[in-house]
DNA sequence: TTATTAGTCTATAAAAACGGTAGGGAATAT
DNA sequence: ATATTCCCTACCGTTTTTATAGACTAATAA
């Protein structure tokens, strides 16, 4: 399951690609708006900044926007960022690849299939963007 | 990511499966042959016993064997047995659904877009059974 | 019937992850 | 200068994960 921290910023984000004409938007409206605490949200936002996703300025009328256009912006990025590997099983992860201990992963059935489960989901994750997520009106 | 104890009991699963013709085996000689710290194993296979994957049989010329056939015995039963949900979200789970608080679900797009990740996803661990992820030999 | 073998059950505990909080610092607009 | 707003570091409490310990019960063989 993704993790609050994920799902907040899939809340974070979306508020501001719906909000985007406005400009900078201050995180304590989008935390009023989608209920997520402030200062959780501070570090999500800071992180999703220091990433590439979004900008930020300080001051009065500062806040925080989308860098890029919500439909350059995938969703598997995003989860990968917040949560960690996609993937089921460390030996098939594509950005956070790790060696099976106990396990040769030439004879390793479960890597086949994992392998495969891996694939149906970024076939989704990676072509979807943060504009086939926003709400619907 | 699955967690330790469902990477181990698919371990555990598959040894037994590749060596049903011995009758039962030992919680041990699984916990060498696949470097699993044996009391861990010991609760993981009396869980997959409780939940009727797996009988045993106590006294010398005891231990663990399967019930069903591998090719009978689906993946994603395993994985939810012991890892719980296999959708990204709690309100697109089938088996542990949960209501999203702070979104509601007819209007987000989340949902729809994990939905479809999680049919995916359930497209190749309801179809593939232990059978399917055996050493190759 | 007794010793041995093996699974069963309950409790505990260390470590890591998760979800959140506190508080000052730095930049900016006016 | 000052109010505003994001930036940064550290910390904290709870839950989950990953085990470990030890006593107990059941089956079997001799």
């Amino acid at each position: 399951m993704l993790s609050k921290k994920t799902q907040y910023a899939f809340h974070a984000l979306t508020y501001l690609a719906e909000n985007q004409e406005k400009g900078p938007i201050l995180i304590s409206e989008i935390s009023e708006e989608r209920k997520i605490s402030l200062k959780f949200l501070e570090n999500i936002l800071l992180e999703l900044k220091k990433s590439g996703i979004l900008g930020s300025k300080k001051g009065k009328g500062g806040g925080y926007y989308l860098i890029k256009a919500p439909e350059e912006i995938g969703l598997a990025k995003i989860i990968r960022l917040l949560d960690g590997p996609i993937a089921l099983l460390p030996c098939v992860s594509l950005n956070y690849y790790e060696r099976c201990e106990n396990c040769q992963e030439d004879i390793c059935g479960l890597n086949v299939v994992m392998s495969e489960v891996r694939d149906n989901t970024l076939k989704v994750l990676e072509h979807k963007s943060l504009k086939d997520v926003l709400r619907k009106h």
